[in-house]
DNA sequence: GCAACAGAAATTTTCGAAAATAAATGAAAT
DNA sequence: ATTTCATTTATTTTCGAAAATTTCTGTTGC
C-alpha cells in the first residue's frame, strides 16, 4: 500500500468521524505532521476526496473539509431513496442464495452488537455493521454504478448521523433494529413493494430524527453553520 | 488556474473523445511531453480522474484508461433512467422561468447544429449541445447530489457514443430531433409522466442503437474487448 | 480612526531528483 | 529449448526545495 493510499483512508476515516471537522482548513504542513508523510501523497488523497466531494478545493487556496448543511442531508437521503429502493428491487429479483444469506449474517452481527451494553457497545463497531447491513440488502443488485452511488450517499450521510451518535441521542420513540428486522425479513420474502416502502422509511425517519436534533442543536457539536 | 486543473480538463477531454483509448496505459513521461509539465499535477489529475472511473490504477504499476464494455453501457444507460426520470420530474415539478427558457434555448441550439450539413457540421459542436440540452431539462430539480450523478453518467455514456458517432454511423428509422421536441414539450407542458417516458425511451433507444453497432463492430474502432 | 500600501510571513503549487518497485534482458544451468 | 536467476532498464512513488501566490502585519498618510 502506498503512502497516497494510507493518506487517502486516514483523511477519509477521520473526516467522517468528524475528527477533522467540517469546514475545517486542511494545511498541508500539518496533515504531513499529523499523518507522518510529505506533500505529494498527501496532495494525491486530497484530489480523490475532493473529487468525491469530502474536500472542498480553491485554486491557490488549499483545501477544506467539506460543510454540512441541512439541505445537503435533505438532498442526499432524497436520492438514496431513489437509487436504494431501486437497487433493493433489483437484488430482490436477481440475487441469489450467497446474496440472502450475506443479509441474514450481517443483519444478525448488527442485532448482537446493537444489544451490546457498558465497554463493548462502541459505536464504531455498530455502525461499520450497520453499513456492512445496508450493502448486503444491495449487494445483488449486480449494478456497479449502483454500489459507487450508494457508497457515495453513505459516506456523505454517516457525516451527519456521527455527530448525533455521539451524543448518545438516541432517537425517542423508534426501535430501529425492529426497522433492520422487518426490512430484511421483506427482503428475504421477496416482496419487493413492502421491501422498497420499509426501507424509504427507515431513511425518511432518520432524516428527520437527525434535523430534529442538529436543528435544536441540543449537545450535538455539528458544525452546520459554516462561517466562512 | 493552475496545471493540475489544466491536466486534469486535457486528460478527461482526450479519454471522454477516445484520442487516450480505453485501456491505454497512461506513462508519466509520456504525458509530461503530451501536456508539458511535470509529474506532480500529472498525478493529482489522474488522482481525481480515477475517482471518477475514468481512469484506473494499480498499487505501483501506475494509470489507464478506464476500458469500455457493454455491460457497463448497459448499467449506466439504467441507472441514468432512474436518477433522471426522477429529476425529470422534480424539475417539472419545481422549476421556474429561467429552467423552461434554458430549455427552449438549449434545444434550439442544439437543433440548429443538428441540421447544419457540410463543413459546419461538426460532432463537439453538436454533443455539447446536446450535453448542454439535457442538463438543462433537468437543472430545476434543485439537487446537487443528483446533478453530480448525472455529469458522472453522461461522461461515462459519451464515451460510447463518441466512437460511433465518428464511424458516422446514423441510426436508422429513428428522429433522434424529434424525440428531443417531443421530450421538451412534455416537459414544458408540465406533463411529468409523458416526459419520463419519452426520456426512459429516448436513452432505451439510444443503448439499443449503440450496442447494435458496438457488437457487430461494423467500422466503429471501439475497443470493447480490453485484453489486458 | 482607518484606508492604502509595502514588505514579511505563510501557504500552495510545481519541479527535479532520489528512492522504491516492477519489467525486461540476457547469461548460466539443465 | 527452457527455466532460473542476476542484472539492467523503465516506471512509479516520494521527498525536499524552489517558485508562485495568498495572507498577515505594520506603517504611512489623511
Amino acid at each position: 500500500m502506498t503512502l497516497a493510499q494510507k493518506a487517502y483512508d486516514a483523511l477519509r476515516h477521520d473526516i467522517i468521524r468528524g475528527e477533522l471537522p467540517p469546514g475545517r482548513p486542511l494545511r498541508l504542513a500539518d496533515l504531513g505532521e499529523r499523518y507522518g508523510m510529505g506533500f505529494s501523497p498527501l496532495r494525491e488523497a486530497l484530489n480523490r476526496l475532493q473529487a468525491e466531494r469530502l474536500v472542498t478545493a480553491e485554486s491557490l487556496r488549499g483545501f477544506r473539509v467539506a460543510p454540512l448543511s441541512l439541505d445537503e442531508l435533505h438532498d442526499a437521503t432524497s436520492l438514496r431513496i431513489v437509487i436504494e429502493t431501486e437497487a433493493l428491487k433489483a437484488s430482490i429479483k436477481n440475487g441469489d442464495d450467497a446474496w440472502a444469506s450475506g443479509i441474514v449474517s450481517s443483519l444478525y452481527a448488527l442485532n448482537v452488537q446493537a444489544a451490546r451494553t457498558g465497554p463493548e457497545a462502541d459505536i464504531w463497531t455498530l455502525e461499520k455493521r450497520h453499513h456492512a447491513f445496508h450493502r448486503a440488502l444491495l449487494a445483488g443488485c449486480n449494478s456497479p454504478w449502483t454500489l459507487e452511488f450508494f457508497e457515495r450517499l453513505y459516506a456523505a450521510t454517516e457525516r451527519y448521523r456521527i455527530p448525533v451518535l455521539l451524543a448518545s441521542a438516541r432517537p425517542v420513540g423508534r426501535d430501529v433494529q425492529a426497522e433492520h428486522g422487518a426490512l430484511a425479513e421483506a427482503t428475504l420474502d421477496r416482496d419487493a413493494d413492502k421491501a422498497s416502502v420499509l426501507l424509504e422509511q427507515h431513511y425518511l425517519r432518520t432524516v428527520e430524527d437527525l434535523a430534529e436534533v442538529i436543528s435544536s442543536s441540543k449537545g450535538v457539536p455539528l458544525p452546520v453553520r459554516q462561517t466562512v
